[in-house]
DNA sequence: CGATTCTTTGAAAACAGTCAATCTGTGTGG
DNA sequence: CCACACAGATTGACTGTTTTCAAAGAATCG
């Protein structure tokens, strides 16, 4: 799979050689997962890393009023995933579910400290991509605090303009933090304008 | 200075001998900073790592209207920065001011790629760090997409209660996405409680 | 003590959520 | 090809939450 290949050499400026890669992707395994199905149920531990090669999914959690709240969306060229059970091994608060037919490839937490260990440029390509990650997560908080609804939602359109063909309103309405009701009434006043 | 040293043994389960860390230590300077002072101003790079040894520190921008936005707190044990600024090398969004005179360890960007290359446990200690930092962050996002200022308030008193003995609420509220006063009618309703 | 910074409060307005009803488009099975 | 179900989007009326602004009160520091 040249894909994940290529996002190595793009998106982390960490050049690999065709045979270093090689052996790198011989620990990933191929998954399929059809719509509706989940990579991860609420309660499992979740000790793999993905890469999304095809297709959409939505990473959310169920609070105690029984809401649905999603958490991250994503698309080709992602990692859907938990973080926080990977590295502690604790169960996960959230559900990992395919909105269209998906294509991954899968790394376990065994085979990535082997490859860790193994190989330092596959070490460095997580570096980048946890450093990736902070700066990502460092900007939506940033527009949580300090943006109003309407505001972060003409964020979204620039930064994500795939997410909506990709992605149901109330989905995205969800990912921002607000009602699909006030999303919608945000979008029919920026028609006006 | 053993501060760090404990920090790395007890945070991040890379244990170090004494004769590495001494050796990692060797790349830190020391620098002291005056209440009102600042660490890093909007529109610097900020390429250092800084582990804040004593004092307490704000993180925050100002928006196209003029309004602060505290985006981080930080008190003994913590790590000012901007991995954007340091990460990519580019001009800071952010000023980090000290609110109490601070003493702080510093590290430059170079000295932490030669302190990689050249020590293996030094480059772990890093990758703990983002990996903290990022299931911090997650928590953060998805408290202030699901929870009410009410609850996200409640959240902090049970995750940081140190910071209400040093912080202004002022300060708090900002950090939580909230105003002062709302801050203040919030805390008045949990006393009636 | 005076200056500054921080906190509280009230009243009005802006903003966002709730709930229920309706409208839209899509696709499936008969 | 139609009828129907289903998921998604919109809307109105109402409620609740948060902001705004201005003023006053409390605490802190030199």
């Amino acid at each position: 799979m040249k894909s994940l290949h290529n996002y190595f050499n793009r998106y982390t400026s960490v050049l690999i050689s065709d045979q270093e890669f090689e052996y790198i992707f011989s620990h990933f395994t191929f998954k399929k997962i059809k719509r509706k199905q989940f990579l991860l149920s609420q309660g499992e531990v979740f000790s793999h890393f993905s890469f999304l090669l095809k297709g959409a999914m939505r990473k959310y959690f169920v609070d105690d009023k029984g809401k649905e709240h999603v958490v991250n969306l994503y698309i080709e060229n992602w990692w859907p995933g938990d973080r926080e059970s990977f590295v502690l091994g604790t169960p996960s608060a959230y559900n990992i579910v395919a909105l269209e037919d998906c294509e991954l490839l899968m790394i376990s937490k065994e085979n990535t400290t082997k490859l860790c260990r193994e190989c330092p440029v596959f070490a460095k390509v997580l570096l980048k991509l946890d450093e990736k990650s902070n700066i990502a997560s460092q900007k939506r908080i940033v527009s949580n605090i300090s943006s109003s609804a309407k505001d972060r939602y003409e964020e979204l359109l620039e930064n994500y303009p795939e997410f909506l063909q990709r992605f149901p309103q109330h989905h995205i309405a969800s990912y921002l933090g607000i009602t699909k009701d006030t999303l919608s009434r945000i979008r029919k006043q920026l028609l006006k304008e």
